[in-house]
DNA sequence: CCCCTTTGATTTAACGTTATATCAGTAATA
DNA sequence: TATTACTGATATAACGTTAAATCAAAGGGG
């Protein structure tokens, strides 16, 4: 069945193509009668624009890319899910792409930067309006030709240095920050930390440096170096981690995991190492994953990232960034959400 | 910075149009010479194709919809995942969207209706060459405009009865059997069933029709309207129905939840009741979330759907729709995941 | 009654690409 | 040498839409 076009309805009505756009689009000044007759005829033929073509003319697709590195992943994926809510009601569509970061393998940087530039190619090839990514930092000079390219580009998450690209994160040290204030304020002052033994995850490390403002600030001494312990921050190797400092450090009484798969890989190992949470260990985790929430014997007390949240503000940036030019950075507050993995210190 | 178009290298090499798009597409009969030429002025000037304009002209967009009710939810974006990584392939981009819009408002079918119509609608007015996507059944009629709107339409995971469009699901019944039949061979006799109140959920209904023929198979006799709790389902019903369940029957030894988070709700509740899992009580789920597989203490068994494989497959099928016309239904085994909620009867 | 403005509609051209037809020149065939 | 067949290129038109220019007719003012 073909798809009825302008052409189409001028024809059935006699009228020109132009008088059928006009109609349509309220756009010059037609005949209210005119109008009105082109107007039934498009419902009655069941007129369907064809964006492709108008997009083709208007230079303007209202179509956004999104690139993420995972698509499979509940955080990146509730953070599409608010893209999308944004969106839609401005009637943009969404093109997706994962760029394959990939940190914990180490696969090498030749491909990824591969993959990566293929992914905003293809989007730009399809002229997108922008395009809403979290862009690896250990490979530059991807996003500078964006622009090259007409496409906008918005960073969400991780930033490029030096990138003329709008960003929206979530403030680390902050977040950091208020887990350990959390854990000072039920008394705690022996708190670990699980540090990561990568360099370029700049999230964790500022969660790090969080944690010893949040210490410094209160007045608590304390041998960090003894309290740290720098793993790879999986299920598995942040539970080998807890046990290290565990071991390490009998007086400790709580623990900030910054990630909640570390968290939920400590308290496995803590657990079956007979350790009773929270009463002998407090332990609070980070990014407040459905996983966490759903923990039968320990609901988890983590930091909440606003993911919906990020998602629709980041939309609302990219929109304002492709009407004005302007760039803007933006920092939201992460949020406690206290569970039954911590109690105050015995 | 303007993007080079096949104008743009056509006047740079005084050549025409028509010899450009010869020359990149390796259709036509050019002077080898010539189309070195043109070859190196493309990539010099960075030439990049408009795919709008190709999608235009040629009537074909490789353009893929992929809807689904949920785009924040773990299941489906990792079965995402998996579409994306064929369509990539086969130089497929992706166009996504949700069509259960208003999650957070108790919506009426109505709505649910324009909200489905319209993200269809958006997907084909950009020319889409196929939508994937998990249709709502209790909506029935919008699908069958699809095809009037000259897109191909393929169905995963749920099926509207009677509409010419290939189907993908996992088959429910084989996977409530093979569920249960893991509790039988542990020698479990006596075993409970999460039923769901809602008509409409078809896969539940299945998978309790494969409780029952497990049990009919094995010749086990069981008063399973006893046995059976309809509930709501989620996390807190579900748990709620255990109890239930567990106070009718004190002789039940093992329990199908035909979801994992109904699974983990009554590992919840039964747990803070004090029943011993696995010892006193078996549990299994259904879905392999990577909720259950993080269980601190309680790791779940559970039937897993190949949810990559699950995309990547509607993908092919797809595909093979589009080329060929043919419509094709396909059942693809689950697959039993033994963790530790499950133990011989004692 | 003529000029000017307004109204309502059409014509033209363009967005970037590609299928089809065409054309000029050369080589092969009769 | 005239005819045919190929080779390498170009010209034309079309996909569906819309901005800008144009045009015809009607109304208004002096």
């Amino acid at each position: 069945m073909k798809r009825i076009t302008m052409k189409d309805i001028a024809a059935e009505l006699e009228v020109s193509v132009q008088s059928v756009s006009q109609a349509l689009n309220r756009t010059g000044r037609l005949g209210s009668e005119t109008r009105r007759r082109i107007l039934n005829a498009a419902e009655r033929l069941n007129y369907r624009p064809n964006i492709l073509a108008r997009g083709l003319r208007n230079r303007r697709s209202y179509l956004l890319g999104v690139v993420f590195p995972f698509l499979n992943d509940s955080f990146f994926s509730r953070i599409l899910g608010g893209i999308e809510d944004s969106s839609r009601r401005f009637h943009y569509d969404i093109l997706i792409g994962n760029s394959f970061i990939d940190y914990s393998r180490r696969s090498d940087l030749n491909s990824l930067r591969r993959a990566e530039i293929d992914v905003l190619e293809r989007m730009t090839n399809r002229g997108v309006d922008g395009i809403i990514g979290t862009p690896n930092p250990r490979i530059p000079g991807v996003y500078e030709k964006l622009a090259a390219d007409g496409a906008v580009f918005f960073q969400l998450m991780k930033r490029i240095p030096g990138l003329n690209a709008g960003f929206l994160g979530v403030d680390n040290v902050e977040g950091g920050r208020t887990a350990v204030n959390h854990l000072i304020s039920l008394g705690h002052e022996r708190i670990g930390f699980l540090q990561t033994e990568f360099s370029d995850y700049e999230e964790i490390k500022d969660r790090g440096t969080g944690y010893l403002k949040a210490l410094i600030a209160r007045g608590i001494v304390l041998d960090t170096d003894r309290f740290e312990d720098p793993g790879d921050l999986s299920f598995h190797g942040a539970g080998s981690s807890a046990l290290r400092l565990v071991k390490r450090n009998p007086d400790m009484t709580a623990l900030f995991a910054p990630t909640d798969m570390a968290a939920l890989g400590a308290l496995q190992a803590l657990t079956e190492a007979g350790k009773r949470i929270p009463e002998e260990l407090s332990v609070i985790g980070y990014d407040d994953l459905e996983l966490a929430a759903y923990q039968v014997i320990h609901p988890l007390t983590t930091v909440a990232q606003p993911k919906e949240e990020l998602g629709r503000k980041a939309f609302e940036l990219l929109q304002e960034q492709i009407e004005t030019g302007e760039t803007r950075n933006l920092l939201m507050p992460p949020k406690l959400v206290v569970r039954r993995t911590t109690a105050p210190a015995g």
